[in-house]
DNA sequence: TAAGAGTATTCCGAATCGGACTATTCCAAC
DNA sequence: GTTGGAATAGTCCGATTCGGAATACTCTTA
């Protein structure tokens, strides 16, 4: 059984959002809720507080996380996070690789993280998000088609609709980011 | 401190649907998550197996569902649970809350649900929606106008995209929605 | 005849959230 | 002037929720 692989699922999604947060420069925790809360909040997730400080302990455990204690006066107390180079091929790591991202979530947090994916890779696993994305409308219009949508249905007939609105705005969305990444790499 | 009030919001969004699938007549915890992956999976959310076995509990010490052993031969033995006078009154009382509706995900299962509710109550929770969608999708487009798409923020412009993309099916679901809804009322 | 899917549920650990709590400092309004 | 509220920086806790493993039996299909 190969473990280097399964290390590479190993840890949270909390982990690599902090991860990738840290890239762009050593913060507190307290920083990297801000940093959470302007940037990724546009796709409607970010961890939440308790949860940064418990992923920032596991991580400097694990030797992906440098600590270091900033005495204040003014201020309480602060420790501030870097990534490590371990932490930084982690995160290469699970970046790249297209069998982690299950989720709309999870392939934001990544293209959101794009500047560290090599673009076709990155292009590639939005690519795949856009096929099932397909899958699920094809399904979708299908049981709309089947549906008269005024049998005794009606309601959730109603809640299909949001799901045809919304798998449409992921495959629309797909198209325009995968059209402006491949307008970048020429 | 009025407890009455305070009861109305003690329990999880899972107890919820699983009252809510229960109005559609007695089941056993497979039957409702088979129940749940059907229906409630249009809008992708549906509760875990452990958890819904686990608010049948809940619900059957509150006196909210009746459980039922039934001996089976062929099958494993199974328990079925139906709903109460006073578990509908909980239902109802949640579904009529406005302020209860506090995610997109809770909107849907109670629209899923709308044949518990007075039309113009769901309406007026459903445009209430609509008005948040739209304040932040201003929000987003004022971001978006802010922003030239090309500096180093490409990334992260590129997950606006995607906020822009579903708040806006959001909002054109809204409008689709409350226009079925107000055709039927008269 | 063995493998896999369906029925029906339990159990457990892990992930995650959100709110309460602490304690200090700065700024603004009344 | 002082009182209230936001910002700084975090801890702690309970509750919610998920997802996978385990159990155990039956029916179907290759």
């Amino acid at each position: 059984m190969p473990r280097q692989e399964l290390k590479t699922v190993a840890l949270p999604l909390t982990s690599y959002a902090v991860l990738g947060l840290l890239t762009q420069g050593e913060a507190s925790g307290y920083d990297l809720i801000k940093r959470a809360q302007q940037c990724i909040a546009y796709f409607f997730w970010s961890p939440s507080r308790s949860q940064i400080y418990a992923e920032l302990g596991r991580l400097e455990v694990g030797g992906y996380v440098t600590e270091r204690a900033v005495e204040q006066e003014r201020r309480p107390d602060k420790r501030i996070y870097a990534i490590t180079p371990t932490g930084e091929q982690v995160l290469q790591v699970w970046l790249i690789d297209p069998q982690t991202a299950t989720s709309h979530t999870i392939l934001l947090l990544k293209v959101f993280l794009g500047n560290l994916i090599p673009p076709e890779l990155l292009i590639a696993q939005i690519r795949w998000a856009r096929d099932q994305a397909q899958a699920t409308l094809a399904e979708f219009q299908q049981l709309e088609a089947e549906h008269p949508s005024k049998t005794d249905d009606f309601f959730p007939y109603l809640t299909l609709l949001s799901g045809l609105a919304h798998t449409g705005a992921t495959i629309q969305w797909a198209d325009q980011v995968i059209a402006q990444l491949e307008q970048t790499q020429e």
